[in-house]
DNA sequence: GAATGGGCCGTACACGTGTGCAAAAAGGGG
DNA sequence: CCCCTTTTTGCACACGTGTACGGCCCATTC
């Protein structure tokens, strides 16, 4: 045996050396060598297993640490079967939710020795197979997925590849998956609750058409604090955007031109506030003297803008560590929570103000 | 040997069925045993190898499509040494110049077919060594590093794991690494340019202390323009944020409490920028009637701002990509483009205007 | 009819790690 | 000194895929 270990050794060292530009990485089995022991003994010594003399498990160490040894988490991988690795997927990650949720999810995950795939699917259902197909022959340990419009869709292939899944503000209510969900509902009732107060009668939903559930959560609450205080919410107070700032200008711009335009918005979220004030601004108008504003997110951004954006805060980053937790212990094995619900928070400034009077 | 493979698939199949909970996925083994051939010629047939007959080929694909398998990626990147995986390091995900370079990087890394590793490194060197450390046991490779204060420490690590890395705008220009690099001077100097023909003569410069080369070379650039411009740039005119909005505040404070504080600022990034026009604001002063600001990036929000904000436009999706075709290159043995250079583009908008006559 | 050759397929390995089991070594008690 | 127990180590395999090599079958050629 150490002849054939060692004839190989010696052959492959210098034979190889001199065709191939780079050598490969040492194995444990070069550590072996280099330490007179056994693979499995040295297997063993890394993994701070007790069935290995204590002094031979630190010399062990001592040379793969001088060596700069790295164990294959590929090998390691296919013979336990478990990679740790998950899938993230997410519309864009250059959308700053997607973003903030990518970030909780990622240190959550690196601080357990988890690795992260990341996929964008740009809302393409073409694409978004492709990356759960990618994640399925990566074998990836589970994985989460943010806003997606095709959350149901994601269930079929649960089932196919045997895998956890937890979504973050999905768009399918019904579904039994594992999730982490903000309080829509809640989140924008206090937003209209609260340009109530500040004695606005007119008030408009400026939504996301293509946003189902969320948008459809959203809107339902601000239907019930108009329709609680006995406030009227005609059709064409209710404007559709897609959740980005330039179809938002397009919505605004409907509202502004209508015969008695709102005196307030909800927005959707900050991205669509974002193209709701601007449009105000372009038209003469000012936030909030003219119009208040309200958004949904409370992006980086939000703070910052002229006027300070009133909006529903999402505590983004806590909400992707609270689905990589969730998932951790879903790969664990014991059962977790299936519908986490997260509350939001009305944080109130300046682009929201008292209503004009008629 | 049809004796031997029978009697474990039996064995195994039924024998786990009952205390394991889910099955392993299919292999090609039992695809082979399904088609009824060798598992080799499972695998030349999904290969698309010539070697094997062609309506045998069919078949088995077909067996292989229905029977929903998904070749392990694991197992051949153990065999194949090549796991078609990328690691990407990022400050933070959530920083939006990050999150556009990323999506450049994924999108055409899979369509290449190549998964990607995401790890945030927070700007901390432990956390960075902590990364690269996880992303040498998942044999990447290649890697794609943004933005990182410690480009060069990159080089002994890039040394040890015998893989190819490209930086984007890392802060190290000597270093003889593959990178994509804005045109930080130029840039600059164009924003500073465009001040100067508006008739401003007393610019301030509102830096990233911790931006080391970016930041060196965009105040370079601002430095240029005066000079050639024969305006004075006191050192007084230059502060000292770190690339967010929070200390562009503080930096701009200081630059409005001056005897004679500047009637333009150049920031180092949009972010700075955001920060500055905040503070600008809550002084009671008016961009740009009174100051006018510039910014670099031009990230999203950058014209949606108001004023909207002029800026030095830089093409970060497109860096993302041109990073990782180069990374592509590198990979398959050729050798690629040292540092690319990348052009920006000066974007004038509403922030900017003609000095207030003193 | 035998030799040659090409097309097609199977056998035998390899990749780097983890683990059950047996064997060896060490220690302890009679 | 031997036997038994405990500790420590090595052997043999497995994980799922790719590939060099040899062999089989059939067609072609001398």
């Amino acid at each position: 045996m150490a002849e054939k270990d060692g004839g190989k050794a010696l052959r492959a060292a210098p034979a190889e050396g001199a065709p191939r530009r780079s050598q490969p990485p040492l194995s444990i089995k070069d550590i072996a060598r280099i330490a007179r022991v056994s693979h499995p003994t040295v297997s063993r010594a890394l993994q701070n297993s007790p069935l290995v003399n204590a002094e031979t498990a630190e010399k062990i160490r001592r040379i793969a640490e001088e060596a700069g040894y790295r164990a294959s988490a590929v090998a390691r991988g296919l013979v336990t079967r478990r990679t740790r690795s998950i899938g993230l997927v997410v519309t864009t990650v250059a959308d700053p939710f997607a973003g903030e949720v990518a970030c909780g999810v990622e240190q959550t995950a690196n601080d357990h020795g988890y690795s992260v795939f990341l996929a964008d699917s740009n809302a393409d259902p073409e694409r978004e197979r492709k990356v759960v197909r990618a994640f399925a022959e990566r074998r990836v340990d589970g994985i989460i997925v943010t806003s997606s419009r095709v959350g149901a869709l994601y269930l079929p292939m649960l089932a196919e590849m045997q895998v956890p899944i937890v979504l973050v503000n999905d768009q399918y209510p019904g579904a039994f998956v594992h999730s982490v969900m903000i309080a829509n509902f809640e989140g924008m009732r206090a937003a209209a609750e609260h340009l109530i107060a500040l004695g606005h009668r007119r008030i408009a939903y400026l939504g996301d058409q293509f946003g189902y559930q969320s948008d459809a959560e959203r809107l339902a609450g601000y239907r019930a604090a108009l329709g609680t205080a006995g406030i009227p919410a005609p059709a064409e107070l209710v404007a559709d955007g897609d959740g980005k700032p330039e179809a938002a200008m397009a919505a605004m711009e409907k509202l502004l031109a209508l015969e008695r335009p709102p005196t307030a918005v909800c927005c959707y979220n900050d991205m669509s506030a974002l193209g709701a004030m601007r449009r105000i601004g372009a038209r003469g108008l000012r936030v909030p003297e003219d119009i208040s504003v309200s958004g949904f997110d409370d992006l980086f951004f939000a703070s910052y803008l002229q006027p300070p954006l009133t909006t529903v805060r999402q505590p983004m980053r806590r909400m992707g560590r609270m689905a990589m937790d969730s998932l951790l212990r879903l790969m664990s094995g014991e059962e977790s929570v299936p519908r986490i619900r997260v509350d939001a928070e009305l944080v109130v400034r300046a682009s929201t103000a008292t209503a004009r009077a008629d």
